[in-house]
DNA sequence: TACATTAATGACTAGTCAGTCATTAAATAG
DNA sequence: CTATTTAATGACTGACTAGTCATTAATGTA
């Protein structure tokens, strides 16, 4: 066998770094928040993922609890407002709106590990409330905002038909959502994959010509319903 | 004001119904899976819930996870193979068959407590993989079949356009599955609430917009829409 | 009424885990 | 090189809970 020197040269190597933790932290609970669950989850589980003892979570963050929501508040910061902004100062036709911009945006969402929030978020809600306010304030809301502008936009232009506006921002947005979760939940665990980039491309094209005006489309059944 | 006699009378009243249980403990265990999450539901809350101690719970299931199991069993039972094999005899248009078969399939499932089995099983799959392979065998894959059955056929007719059948698959399912999820999520603890009966029939009106052959293409099929 | 059967109970055990804190050692200052 | 500061550790504790089993009592039978 090896000297006794040689072998524990490793193992007892104490890094400290202050400034690393807290975010390798938050990565690790990630992680493993959306693969098992947040009760199932041990704290100790995630230090070791982060390479830290179960003390030194407790140094950055004070329980489990506020650990989880750290994770889901820096997951999701900020990012829809800035786009929510940019998207209201673009004018004229809103189809290559929603081609160029939500297309790319769902896949650069997908392929993120914030895909994983939206499990989180579905398992862990109910709960803990406080989680509901904020993802609420901070994404839904936001979110619908933007779609629900461009949509409007579109139907007031003329580009797009009459449609119930609510519904459709749920028609757009609620299989990307699924999509997100299906990843980290039946994907992750089956042979029962989605090409996820073709199906976000591919679901907007037939929202698209489902909202385009048609030209044989005479003024169906539809009410249009007034919305917002 | 009852008189001490007529007060406790009932509390030590030790009824004995072994053929009740069963489903009894079923319907308090999908309430609190649900609710609170496999991890975070005692043994114990899902036997007061159904009116009986622990020890009952244990003389019908012989483990926690065994009655996750049994639930998530009994809930998806069979539905979807007998909607499949009567959607397959119907011929003619497809449109009517998605409008006046899926749409109010759907509004039943999102009604009833089944709906929160979608929850569930996103929320602990990844836990329990034997229920992975039950679930895709028994829900997703017949699911698919169904709706992809409907797709090419009316594809085949000439009555919808040449879409790519996968996609549009998960363009119809992903919603409503995602629908069901939020019911028990958010839904279950915000304002933030979705009009399920309209939206489900609205977007399944959107994508047949979609779908719909457009008349640029010889559409000689193309059938006067059914007003609702 | 007395006896047998078995559904139902809940106190108990063995194991788990969130959170603590006295100790260790890395980094830094003097 | 020594002293001081503080990041990091992990053994420990107190609380909690899955699952058991000896006991209780409801029901059926003779």
């Amino acid at each position: 066998m090896a000297s006794p020197e040689a072998i524990d040269t490793r193992p007892s190597l104490r890094q400290r770094r202050k400034d690393a933790r807290p975010h390798e932290l938050l990565e690790a609970a990630l992680s493993l928040f959306v693969e098992k669950g947040f009760a199932a989850t041990r704290a100790e589980e995630v230090a070791q993922l982060a390479g830290v003892s179960k003390g030194t979570l407790y140094l950055y963050y004070p329980s489990k609890e506020e650990l989880l929501k750290a994770v889901i508040a820096h997951y999701l910061s900020a990012r829809i407002a800035d786009t929510a902004k940019e998207v209201r100062q673009i004018d004229g036709p809103m189809a290559p709106v929603l081609r160029d911009r939500l297309v790319p945006w769902w896949q650069q969402i997908y392929a993120s590990p914030a895909s994983g929030t939206f499990k989180l978020i579905i398992s862990e809600v109910r709960n803990f409330p406080e989680i509901a306010e904020f993802y609420v304030r901070e994404v839904i809301e936001p979110g619908h905002q933007l779609v629900g502008t461009i949509l409007q936009r579109g139907i007031a232009s003329g580009e797009f038909r009459a449609v119930d506006v609510e519904s459709t921002v749920h028609s757009l947005l609620l299989p990307m959502v699924m999509l997100c979760t299906h990843k980290h939940a039946l994907g992750a665990c089956t042979a029962h994959t989605i090409d996820a980039t073709r199906f976000i491309a591919e679901h907007v094209e037939l929202v698209l010509a489902g909202l385009l005006q048609a030209p044989h489309t005479p003024a169906r059944k539809s009410r249009p319903i007034k919305s917002a």
